[in-house]
RNA sequence: GCGGGCGUAGCUCAGUUCGGUCAGAGCGCCGGCCUGUCACGCCGGAGGUCGCGGGUUCAAGUCCCGUCGUCCGCGCCA
């Protein structure tokens, strides 16, 4: 079909275009139709801007219809003052259509594309499905544009200091470890299989071996988990490395550049956020002690405390069989509590039994302590009010368990305490850092240590020496970046010496012969000269979630998918033929 | 794997408590009217396997059982 080029954007014109005879293409947004006159609102990429038609010059305005593709040219003009619309930037001007082509019609819609408001409540599926249409919306195309602009920000940031951006396969090994591996059957050699990465780790510590030194990657990853709002079976990392660096390095170059990009989006976009300020740092025992949590909210206080010691001595038979048979009794603090009534206390009760506690003690504080009071001396309820920093009229709530149990239902007992107390600052990005992570952590069910972070993750120098003695105290050089109660980006410093790599994977339980199959290629690298290096991988989409305000990651993805891993758009996954089974030397085994 | 919410017109929802004028609303769509709208307005109309299957009942959108889909969460996510 021809048609002439547009010269101006539809959401570009302004009253110095005046007399200007312009062309626009673009989707018919809106259609309104007065009998003696219709108007129409042009959209493209740029914005929106009214078009005049007089029907008396025109045959054919009945094929105007919503979403239908455009071309018009016309003349720029003044509205009258009256008809100004200052909702929008074109308001002050319109088009006088001369001449206009339908240049694509369009079938009655699924969902109202023009109508933010109404979008809101359309289901996602139905979202996906018509991702096309879904993605007209201003809305959607701001938000990944958002996104755009932090991986262009990235770029330019990295680029001007020396990194290379490198590609890694997408066809590699499976790394039974951590998550469920995507797997693409192997055809030349039926029984093997490639599996999709779940992070370029392995290859971006080869390429430190390679002398490349600084690397980075905007890197899709891959993991075969149960889905949440805040997480798709395939995701983005900013993926980066350094040779020749010790951990401080990583950690001033990931902020500096995290304020630089966020700093830099919401001045851009004009976003709804404060500026991002310093990352405080708090150590992983720090984090646990205060919130419960390695992935603390610090936009509010609120620091849980624990008063196992009091309850080891008390007369409080719930607490004290908890202290005693090795568990721990601790307390988050609701501010003015005091006041709630019975049934929204039971609605806190119910909250931490859905997380694991058996119950969940009260403590009022007042000139008469109401809740456990009764089974606690004036003297030790003196002592929790001053551990807990309680005043008059505050709440305070206890779970008596083990301290894993205990920790879980606090830290998110603290974050629905802060969202009832509206504590939890939508303008603000509280990013931290999270140190000292220990090496490992014993797997009570497997009977048997595991990473914390991952294999290759390098002890403290100076724990070094507690590795077969004590592993559970040794700390390493491991690092995460929280943001507002989300884990954000993970990285630590890597063993280079294949010799303590081969500890640590004994340690994990890895023996030497599966070390040899499933590592020797990285070991073997390492006897080639490896340099000391580390690295750091912050999630792009998250990041645009936090930006955007966003609590579903869908809503910063082109074509995500839904609950199971589907793609409602392209019907994926989806039945193969026959041929291809035999092809790839595959039966369907039979339940 | 588990728990909870939702599923009724193209879209968003009401109706489910307590089975019986209960096939409804707004938007959209179709037709008509309308010369300054911008969520245009007014009049009229079409449109439904009440997710699917089974059961109870004289009678099921409504009650029971099963199942599918989706959303949120738990487990999981080195």
């Amino acid at each position: 079909m021809r048609f002439d080029q547009r010269t101006h954007f539809a959401g570009e014109l302004r009253p110095s275009d005046v007399g200007k005879t312009v062309c626009l293409n673009g989707w018919c947004h809106r259609v309104r139709d007065l009998g003696g006159l219709l108007f129409v609102d042009l959209r493209d990429r740029s914005g929106i801007c009214q078009l005049f038609f007089d029907p008396a010059k025109f045959e054919g305005l009945k094929s105007l219809r919503s979403e239908c593709v455009l071309s018009i040219t016309g003349e720029v003009v003044m509205r009258s003052p009256e008809a100004v619309n200052p909702k929008i930037p074109t308001g002050e001007i319109e088009i006088r259509v001369d001449n206009f082509a339908v240049l694509a019609d369009c079938d009655v819609l699924p969902f109202p594309v023009s109508d933010e408001e109404q979008m809101e409540n359309v289901s996602e599926e139905l979202r996906i499905k018509h991702r096309y249409l879904d993605l007209r919306r201003p809305s959607m195309y701001r938000s990944l544009a958002v996104r755009a602009e932090c991986v262009r920000l990235i770029r330019e940031f990295l680029d001007q200091r020396g990194f290379i951006e490198v590609e890694t396969p997408i066809f590699t090994r499976s790394t039974p470890e951590g998550a469920r591996d995507y797997l693409v059957p192997y055809r030349l050699e039926p029984g093997k299989f490639y599996a999709l990465p779940q992070s370029p780790q392995q290859y971006k510590q080869l390429l430190m071996v390679a002398g490349f030194e600084k690397y980075y990657q905007i890197a899709k990853c891959f993991r075969d988990e149960a889905q949440r709002a805040d997480r798709q079976p395939e995701f983005t990392q900013l993926d980066l490395e350094m040779s020749f660096v010790v951990q401080e390095d990583i950690l001033t170059l990931a902020e500096a550049m995290t304020r630089h990009v966020c700093n830099a989006c919401i001045q851009k976009f004009e976003l709804d956020l404060d500026p991002v300020g310093p990352f405080p740092r708090i150590s992983y025992d720090e984090a646990m002690r205060k919130y419960g949590t390695d992935k603390p909210d610090l936009r509010f206080g609120l620091e849980l405390f624990d008063v196992t010691e009091i309850a080891r001595q008390c007369g409080f038979g719930v607490f004290k069989s908890a202290a005693d048979s090795g568990g721990v009794v601790r307390g988050a603090i609701y501010p003015g509590g005091g006041s709630l009534s019975r049934k929204e206390v039971e609605k806190l009760e119910e909250f931490a039994k859905s997380f694991g506690a058996k119950g969940l003690a009260q403590l009022f504080i007042a000139q008469e302590p109401k809740g456990i009071a009764k089974f606690l001396t004036p003297h030790e309820i003196e002592q929790i009010r001053s551990l807990a920093k309680a005043n008059e009229g505050d709440l305070l709530l206890f779970v008596a368990d083990q301290a894993e149990t205990a920790d879980g239902v606090l830290s998110r007992l603290r974050v629905e305490i802060a969202e009832r107390c509206g504590l939890r600052d939508k303008r603000k990005l509280q990013f931290c850092w999270v140190l000292d992570f220990p090496l490992v952590i014993w797997n009570e069910e497997e009977n048997r240590w595991d990473a914390t972070h991952h294999p290759f993750t390098s002890p403290k120098p100076e724990d070094i020496q507690s590795l077969d003695t004590d592993p559970g105290s040794v700390r390493a050089d491991c690092y995460d970046i929280v943001c507002n109660g989300v884990e954000w980006a993970s990285g630590s410093i890597r063993i280079h010496d294949p010799e303590l790599q081969a500890r640590v994977f004994t340690l994990l339980g890895v023996n030497e012969a599966t070390q040899r199959s499933r590592f020797g290629h990285i070991l073997d690298a390492f006897k080639f000269g490896a340099p000391p290096h580390g690295g750091i991988a912050p999630g792009i989409d998250r990041l645009a979630m936090f930006l955007l305000g966003k609590e579903n990651i869908r809503e910063v993805m082109a074509f995500p998918k839904v609950g199971g891993g589907y793609d409602p758009l392209m019907d994926a996954p989806n039945t193969i033929d026959q041929a291809q089974w035999d092809e790839m030397g595959l039966m369907l085994k039979k339940p």
